[in-house]
DNA sequence: AGCACGCCGACT
DNA sequence: GTCGGCGTGCTC
């Protein structure tokens, strides 16, 4: 219907408000060639920006008078393709961001601008003439690159410098002469099909969730993969991906970010054919421009990356895989506080493809969707090669005398495995040297002014440092207060160091946290270290518990349990009980049966022992029942409205308007709780509170978030904060 | 977020 | 007289 109504396009334009933007079509621009996907230039205020097309329709709200112009169409294809825009509106939908924002960060930087989108790289193949040709007498550059061309069957431009030193003037007498030409290849070369059969062979756990994931191939299914550590959970991916490559179809693997390490993308680049793009962090904006457009294009197989991954396009998606989905980096912090892993679902249902959620410490809520059914469940319950799981056993520091935060029998358990040549690892989630500064007379402690926090002692440096908000001043000499003397109370990782160097000299000992990583490129040197056998004690904090193996360790020691039992949130004992879990599991990976030690004051804790004596899966079942009791998730749902401020009732009073206006739109479905300060409720000198709403169906939640968000962006209150909704938040700091 | 408009203090 | 502080409002 080609009606005499003017098109309207509707943008996300790239700016933090919740709605979107109509503008009128470019002139002389045909609207039928304008697909939603497409980046736009706009006038936008006084200025102009870069927004995308959302969709184009016949009506607005607005009066068609106070509609602008487009500027300028940059693309001439659409960037994400159907199941992307469907997946980033529902996505600024569901976590409540605004929907430009959603859409620019789902962009490479480099294309946030007016940059057009990267065409492939020009490709060069040897013409009929150029394979036919005679060898070329007195050109014996020219003959090797022919032969070089001919040998590949084509190369692309960015390969060619690497492999033909100065390839131009060589290239272009060849073309002069007919026996090469240039041409771009589209959708990139072919993927390659299954190389040599793999030489790994799979354990009957491992061939069982191989069977039982690929019998989805082609539709939408979520499957958790729980397989204890060590049970080898990357052979089933490795196993996953070759098949669906056999078939011409992309993987995307999704790793926390501390997981995605040289190692890996080294497994994946040697045991799978097809191109791998990587995306991290890390990586410069060229490289990561490059890598999104091989994924894109169809080129690369398989895209690897951390959580922005999520949104990379794919040509021909087949599978998505998220591995150790339990981690939290998976859940964005802060600006658009999206989860990459509740992502990959749905996006995996928008593509009716199969996506796996694989972890030795599952989720609660992803072991609640697995015992419901909602989920498929594959079980890796062994390690390959008959290694035995460590065996766990509690010290209990209220019934032995220990020094430097190190109990009797676990120092003696360290001498024994150290006189049988294994490796004992450390852990202590708490970095530097002391984490309190005491007066030995009136009790004083060194805080910080900034942050609810008390300031860890960092002895090398003779500094106090506030680990919430970087604040370091030197070591006060004396109290403060009664010029006293000071003591640092506590044990750090630094501290512990120190102590262990004195208590076994003759060994080697490796630090690893933060602290002793910062350096680029010191991470491999401490693991080499370890590896290597010249140190035989690692001490650490969480850094050690993911993604690196440690084939030698034989011992564990978690030195402070209690930390997790007794957090601050309903999520505290799941998270140690993970931490625990993949601690232990960097024991005895080799023929030497692990031993792991759980230092507590609280030896009868019950979900300690569940896990201790039963193991994760035990854990997990019996935290649920808790969490039921409880009214937590899953079994309730949860947004958590965050306002800081510089001075203490600002936040406090837009929470409390907040609340109030939240009770009129409320159906009683959902309960508020709150206003209430935060755990730490001064932070980086900001006052912060924080209101809970809670929900035992998602749809109640769901149906108040909408026109609530609509009425704080108007309150008069919401001048003096900084405010943010965190839909389903995990950590509630 | 950016940007302009607007109405009150200490400066050449 | 005016340069500039940041409160307020707007962006299709």
């Amino acid at each position: 219907m080609p009606g005499n109504r003017p098109v309207i396009l509707r943008v996300a334009v790239n700016v933090p408000l919740n709605r979107y933007f109509d503008y009128l079509c470019p002139p002389g621009y045909p609207s039928n060639r304008l697909l939603p996907g497409m980046r736009l230039k706009v006038p936008f205020g006084r200025g102009k920006t870069i927004g995308v097309l959302l969709e184009t329709t016949h009506t607005s709200e607005l009066p068609l008078s106070r509609l602008k112009r487009v500027l300028a169409v940059i693309d001439d294809e659409p960037v994400f393709d159907e199941v992307l825009m469907k997946l980033l509106r529902w996505s600024a939908d569901y976590f409540h961001h605004a929907p430009g924002e959603v859409f620019a960060t789902a962009l490479p930087a480099l294309l946030r601008g007016s940059r057009p989108l990267p065409a492939a790289p020009e490709h060069w193949c040897a013409t009929p003439l150029g394979q036919a040709a005679e060898p070329l007498k007195g050109a014996s550059r020219q003959q090797a690159l022919l032969e070089l061309l001919l040998e590949h069957g084509s190369l692309s431009e960015s390969e060619l410098p690497a492999l033909f030193k100065g390839w131009r003037p060589s290239m272009r007498a060849l073309q002069a002469k007919g026996l090469v030409e240039r041409r771009i290849i589209e959708r990139g070369p072919p993927i390659p099909g299954p190389e040599a059969p793999d030489d790994v062979s799979l354990t009957g756990p491992q061939q069982k969730a191989v069977a039982e994931i690929g019998a989805h191939d082609g539709r939408f299914a979520t499957t958790l993969l729980f397989g204890v550590t060590g049970s080898g959970k990357t052979e089933v991916y490795l196993s996953l991906i070759r098949r669906l490559l056999a078939s011409g179809q992309q993987a995307m693997v999704l790793v926390p970010e501390i997981g995605l390490t040289p190692q890996l993308i080294r497994r994946f680049r040697e045991r799978l054919p097809g191109q791998l793009a990587v995306l991290h962090s890390g990586l410069a904006d060229g490289q990561r421009l490059e890598a999104w457009r091989m994924a894109r294009s169809g080129e690369a197989a398989i895209v690897l990356g951390t959580r922005s991954a999520v949104f990379t396009p794919m040509a021909r998606p087949g599978l998505i895989i998220v591995d150790e989905e339990h981690d939290s980096s998976f859940k964005q912090q802060d600006g658009f506080r999206y989860s990459a892993r509740d992502l990959a679902i749905v996006r995996a249902r928008l593509h009716g493809i199969p996506v796996v959620l694989g972890s030795a410490t599952p989720s609660l809520e992803s072991f609640h969707n697995a015992q419901t059914g909602r989920y498929q469940l594959c079980e890796l319950p062994e390690r390959p090669g008959n290694v035995a799981q460590p065996s766990m056993r509690i010290v209990d520091l209220g019934a032995h005398r220990s020094d430097h935060g190190l109990a009797t029998p676990s120092l003696m358990a360290m001498h024994a495995h150290l006189e049988q040549g294994g490796q004992v690892l450390l852990f202590l989630n708490r970095r530097g040297f002391a984490p309190a500064l005491f007066c030995t007379e009136c009790g004083w402690v060194a805080g910080c002014d900034r942050c609810d926090a008390r300031m860890t002692v960092h002895a090398a440096k003779g500094q106090l440092r506030c680990h919430h908000c970087d604040r370091r001043c030197a070591m006060p000499a004396h109290c403060p207060q009664c010029r006293e003397q000071l003591i640092p109370v506590g044990q750090g990782t630094q501290r512990v160091e120190d102590f262990l160097r004195r208590q076994f000299p003759d060994i080697g000992v490796t630090r690893i946290d933060r602290d002793s990583t910062r350096r680029k490129g010191s991470l491999p040197d401490k693991l080499d270290e370890i590896r290597s056998g010249r140190s035989r004690i690692l001490i650490g904090t969480q850094m050690l518990a993911k993604g690196h193996d440690f084939p030698d360790i034989s011992l564990v020691i978690v030195m402070d349990a209690d930390q997790g039992l007794f957090g601050t949130d309903f999520r505290s004992s799941e998270r140690l009980a993970q931490i625990v879990t993949q601690v232990a599991g960097r024991a005895g990976r080799a023929q030497r049966p692990g031993e792991v030690l759980i230092q507590t004051r609280f030896a009868k804790h019950p979900l300690l022992l569940d896990l201790i004596r039963d193991g994760y899966a035990a854990f997990a079942s019996d935290a649920l029942v808790e969490r039921r009791a409880a009214g937590w998730p899953p079994y309730s749902h949860l947004a958590l409205l965050r306002a800081e401020s510089p001075s203490q009732d600002d936040a406090r009073i837009f929470l409390e308007a907040a609340r109030h206006e939240a009770e009129k739109i409320c159906d009683g479905g959902t309960c508020l709780l709150g206003p209430a300060p935060a755990p730490m409720e001064k932070r980086a000198g900001r006052f912060r509170a924080q209101l809970l709403l809670q929900a035992s169906q998602r749809n109640s939640l769901r149906k108040l978030l909408g026109p609530w968000i609509a009425k704080l962006e108007n309150l008069p209150q919401r001048r003096k904060v900084r405010w943010s909704l965190d839909v389903d938040p995990v950590d509630m700091f």
